[in-house]
DNA sequence: GATGAATGAGGCTTCATTCAT
DNA sequence: CATGAATGAAGCCTCATTCAT
């Protein structure tokens, strides 16, 4: 038997790899230009095919941002969710892991333009605005509630406004990430990310904890 | 001779009035879409005019732009150094008075949907991203980083890294202006914009003073 | 003075023919080729002008196509109605000068694709089918109807099923026009209107009178 | 041999029935909608198979439509002049019987889209509009032109125009398969085909014949 | 034979830009 | 100054056609 069983699969694979490929592509000129500016055959060419193909999986332009923002974010967040469902140790260290999970894994990503996709194109596209408004930013509001809250029971953390304290726990981290991608070539001298991260987290345990 | 000296100036103030009215008409259709997908169309109509008299002032559509980012906000930068400048009381309070200040005149006016813009638009235009980010964000941080510097000095602030606290006590702001504006269909309960800022304010000052 | 008055108002009729250029040129065009087959760029070039122009008066293609269908055939039939009502001589005369009125206006004009027009593309343009059916076949028929009504009175015509009587008095007329137009090319012998007409009126008219 | 000899052809009348199988589709479809704005796919789907299976009898989708014309419609044609030859009756008799027997099996079956199609697409297949002239119009023509000089060999018709009487013979029946067929849709009372068929006979007859 | 993924030419449509008035 | 009719380049999208499996 000349061929190999392996042969098969790997052309299986190709197939339904395909969709992801696209969206991969898309993520980058979409992350680029923005989604008007982003022509189809751009991303076509960088998936390795032709604009006629992304019509096989995608109805037009507007589903294929929809899907590339509801398919790439929301894991995102369910990962936060498990890591801190699994944590054992102090409100402090879990905030900390939390933040640096972020930036390592959206800030420090590709991911990182979605942000900043939705920002810019929110307006265009209210109804995946809402989408993208309860599944990623509510969602992740939620959890960092949750970690302020178990520090206020544990006695680590001052009785604060909680919504308030969330939003400020996280504003640091998403314009960081937002502004980074927008003014990277602006700032040549690069971003400190590490003093940053390091300092938001020092000033804001400081500043939220007891004594 | 009929015609008072009066007269002539008034029609001049008519008549530069023009580009102004067309940049505020400009700065509303570009807030609610973006670069791209705002037609000149729209913003001739609601500027009261057809779309050819726009290009009487204006070169052309990135040109409009263009001047919109640069003729609105660096005054804003302008009046936040003067006020520095002539502030006399102490670091705490000019912290404290710069940061209500900006939300009053951008987070609260119209003029919250520039940096929004530039965060979407930077990657298209760079030479005006640059623009930007050295007479806006570099000079906003220039200020900032003043204010804290003061208060080092004075013994009120902990000795910290400079360029990162400055960014720490902008980006809470800068993300709340930023994101507000995009998410303000999907935030039917508002956003508690004065908690936000007292707590801001309070939590950063407690996390910076000495003590 | 040296601009004429006739100037301007030139401009200004060649302004307001704009659209009816472009139908003018559109009739010519789905005439030959269909709805589908026709492209913009012809009827505009035909029309003398650009695609883009066609837009400026015409929402998109299938609403010239309506356009086209709607502002051309109605005046003929209204035109078909003043004229029976005007009419004062027998029913057999009004019945004659009809038949030929319509071949006059329709059968050798370029009106006469429209009728082709309609049936071919009936079945993907309905509510233009119903206003063609409803405005020009019902009240065509309306019109011919009451000629057969008005001889059958006046004791010219035996006592038939007018519904019936006037749809065969008109379907060779309305067979001719359409079949005529789409096989032209292969009857190089052409088509004896004349005494197709004459024939049809005198077996109709003997078939239906009172012997 | 285990193969008997009746088993292949069972097999090849299958095979060969995939391409009448497309055909039957095709004339749906292409009934429907025209020449133009039939997709292969729907084409396809009807007839139960997948696009790229119609490449493999067709050469092109016009090569699908033509054999759509040409093999569905000749046989008819073929069939009335096979009952013309073996009639025996009257001129009379016949005329009706081949009144009724097209209305039987053009007008009320499928078949009746065929002369609509040709009358809506002669124009962009000229090669295939001549085809159908000379094989079903020519061919129809001389059919009823036989009849009604063997009426009026017999004495029982007047002397008539014979090209153009033959003409008035099929027009009414042609215009009510076209017509019957587009505007469907817009006569929700139905067509009264049988008085429709019965009043045309009966003019007709009443106006050719002698007396 | 049959599939269906992929192609890419072609047409509709939009809209920034121009220019005669 | 201002208009608004006209332009035409550019991009989305469709679908007939191909071809590796």
């Amino acid at each position: 038997m000349p061929r190999t069983a392996a042969a098969k699969p790997r052309w299986h694979r190709r197939k339904s790899a395909r969709p992801e490929e696209i969206l991969t592509a898309a993520l980058e000129v979409f992350a680029d230009r923005g989604f008007a500016a982003t022509k189809l055959e751009d991303v076509a060419r960088r998936a390795g095919v032709t604009k006629g193909t992304i019509y096989l999986y995608f109805e037009n332009k507007e589903a294929l941002f929809k899907a590339l923002v509801r398919e790439t974010i929301v894991p995102v967040i369910a990962q936060g969710e498990a890591i801190a469902q699994a944590f054992t140790g102090s409100a402090r260290d879990l905030f900390e892991k939390l933040i640096r999970d972020y930036w390592r894994l959206v800030g420090e990503t590709s991911l990182a333009s979605i942000p900043r996709l939705m920002i810019a194109e929110a307006g265009n596209f209210p109804e995946l605005a809402r989408f993208y408004y309860e599944e990623v930013v509510t969602r992740g509001h939620r959890l960092m509630s949750g970690v302020l809250e178990r520090g206020i029971k544990a006695g680590e953390f001052r009785r604060v406004n909680l919504a308030v304290a969330t939003k400020l726990a996280m504003s640091p981290l998403m314009h960081a990430v937002v502004a980074r991608k927008a003014f990277a070539a602006c700032m040549p001298e690069g971003f400190d990310v590490a003093s940053y991260l390091d300092t938001h987290i020092d000033l804001y345990l400081h500043g939220i904890s007891k004594s």
